[in-house]
RNA sequence: GGGCUUGUAGCUUAGUUCGGAAGAGCGACGGACUCUUAAUCCGUAGGUCAAGGGUUCAAAUCCCUUCAGGCCCGCCA
């Protein structure tokens, strides 16, 4: 196997020990091993045991992660993917033969099989005694240093398998991750959602202000786009006759990447008919607060060294409100032009195009007081102009029935009672496709189809859509977005010409 | 897009202030060792100092450009 011209740069002596096993005749790679036990359970089935080997038998297996060989002894540590265990290795107990393999071939990150009988070290370590050992895999990439381990963040992010391997910590946050996510879906199901998977692949997209990737399809000879958002999909549900759905969505938005943004990340979005924004602020509570108290085994927990308590209820707030008593500023008592100049005063950009005092006040909220709301707070009733998708409020003119939910400056949800009327919401998407053609480059597309769809009739609808990775983010105490995704998008390294010539030309406009 | 900052052996790194022969630990390789645990001891090999250019008698070190990261800000309603 000739491997110098790939890049790949495998250990010289681990690829020839490879090979004088194949020669020897060895089983390489074997299919299947009759694991019977695994570590973290020998270590609490055995946590009593002295210093007398064990009567029972264990068989388990893992990866080796240091080898301390004493010449007729070798210590190792084993270990899988919740614990490791010590292995002690005897010449007079498996034989020269046997012992030879393994000082010879058996290294380092190489997976085996084991099997012996647990004790205790006279330092009181637990420990199996071995008496057989298989080679399950050979490894021919040698680990990182075994006591600093891996540390290059970059490193860390592209091959994230290494991190997995040497971190077992980042397991921990990889596990809680698929565990919040299986909690909200069982939460949901448990209350007679449907789940559903509507198109990534969106003919025109919507449901959010963002820009959108673009691809092509070649046989049906058209672009097509990520979505942004599944929201307009899971409203024709609603409309077909689905009361209760949600889907867990990648969502893909063509926009900087930070560490509190990836270019695709996961978000719940859920629908329900007969419904308010009310009922919708009840139900984020109601899954979150059930989130953290699930994962967490409490309400208050601990988040960039401060504290945020997730017991209900929660803190809510009207944005004028919000803006009122967190920045001292009382919209509904200036002018219009009064505000842009006070807007103008503070520093604040894009003042300038506000048609409405209301325009400003989402201005003056996104500056002056989201970074303020730490503790879990719905800020409710949002501006028309900026809420495309949401009903208008039932008594408050020019707002919508919309809220958000910020936790620690962060928007983690965001919910209407959703546009049901037709016309009004035609009248919405034209504005934004206004926007679009006239250059903004994050309004939102005309739905013809959708509308179409919302002429049949759509009944009064709830609906709410959750960030996923910011609520792992928060649970697992992590400051950034990458620490919560397995593989996050990074710059591709390397042969430049592979960027420029194996692209999609097509798919590039 | 702006500011700050990082890149030295497979991994973790010293050396950069103030230019003067690229060092260490782990890992690898050879050897010793039957209760070690970051095992220990003896020996050996391993480097395009991210890439390119410049200044200089002399550059890992100073200057410029580029590449890939990290943090903060902007943008993302």
């Amino acid at each position: 196997m000739d491997f110098r011209d790939t890049g790949l740069e495998f250990d010289q002596n681990r690829i020839e020990e490879l090979d004088q096993l194949r020669r020897e005749g060895y089983p390489l790679y074997p299919p299947v091993f009759e694991r019977k036990d695994r570590i973290r359970e020998i270590r609490e089935k055995f946590s009593a045991v002295g210093h007398e080997r064990s009567e029972e038998r264990v068989v388990t297996a893992g990866r080796l992660y240091t080898v301390r060989n004493h010449g007729k002894t070798i210590f190792a540590d084993l270990g899988d993917e919740r614990a490791r265990i010590q292995l002690y290795i005897r010449k007079n107990d498996i034989g020269e033969a046997h012992f030879d393999f393994f000082s010879r071939y058996i290294e380092r990150g190489d997976i085996i099989g084991i099997g012996g009988y647990p004790f205790r070290t006279k330092l009181g370590e637990l420990t199996i005694w071995v008496d057989d050992i298989v080679l399950l895999t050979k490894s021919l990439n040698s680990l990182p240093e075994k006591f600093h381990g891996l540390t290059n963040v970059e490193k860390r992010y592209r091959q994230r398998y290494l991190d997995l391997i040497m971190n077992t910590e980042i397991r921990e946050t990889f596990r809680m991750r698929s565990l919040l996510i299986s909690e909200i879906r069982s939460y949901l199901t448990g209350r007679d959602f449907l789940e559903f998977e509507t198109p990534i692949l969106q003919p025109v997209y919507g449901g959010a202000n963002a820009r959108p990737f673009t691809t092509y399809h070649h046989c049906l000879c058209q672009n097509l786009f990520l979505r942004i958002a599944p929201e307009l999909y899971l409203k024709r549900l609603v409309i077909g006759g689905f009361e209760k759905v949600f889907e867990i969505a990648r969502n893909f938005r063509n926009e900087d990447i930070d560490t509190r943004h990836n270019p695709e990340f996961s978000m719940v979005e859920i629908y329900e008919a007969y419904r308010d924004y009310n009922d919708m602020m009840a139900l984020t509570e109601g899954i979150i607060s059930h989130l953290v108290h699930t994962i967490c085994g409490k309400y208050q927990i601990e988040f960039g060294g401060g504290h945020l308590d997730f017991t209900p209820p929660w803190r809510k707030m009207s944005m004028e409100d919000a803006v009122r008593d967190l920045a001292g500023l009382d919209t509904r008592s200036y002018s219009l032009e009064d505000l842009k100049k006070i807007a103008g005063d503070k520093g604040i950009e894009g003042y300038e195009a506000a048609t409405s005092w209301r325009e400003l006040l989402v201005l003056f909220f996104e500056e002056m007081v989201e970074g303020q709301l730490i503790q879990p707070t719905f800020i409710y009733d949002f501006p028309i102009e900026n809420s495309p998708l949401a009903k208008k409020h039932r008594s408050k003119e020019g707002f919508t029935e919309r809220f958000e939910l910020f936790i620690c400056g962060m928007e983690i949800a965001n919910g209407f009672s959703e546009l049901n009327d037709p016309l009004d919401q035609l009248g919405r998407f034209q504005r934004q496709d206004d926007m679009r053609k006239a250059g903004d480059l994050e309004a939102q597309m005309l739905d013809y189809d959708f509308i179409d769809a919302l002429g049949y009739g759509m009944p009064p609808t709830g609906g709410v859509g959750l960030g996923i990775d910011r609520l792992v983010m928060l649970v697992t105490n992590q400051s950034s977005i990458k620490e919560v995704i397995l593989f996050p998008q990074m710059r591709s390294e390397g042969d430049a010409t592979l960027k420029s010539s194996d692209k999609n030309e097509a798919g590039t406009p």
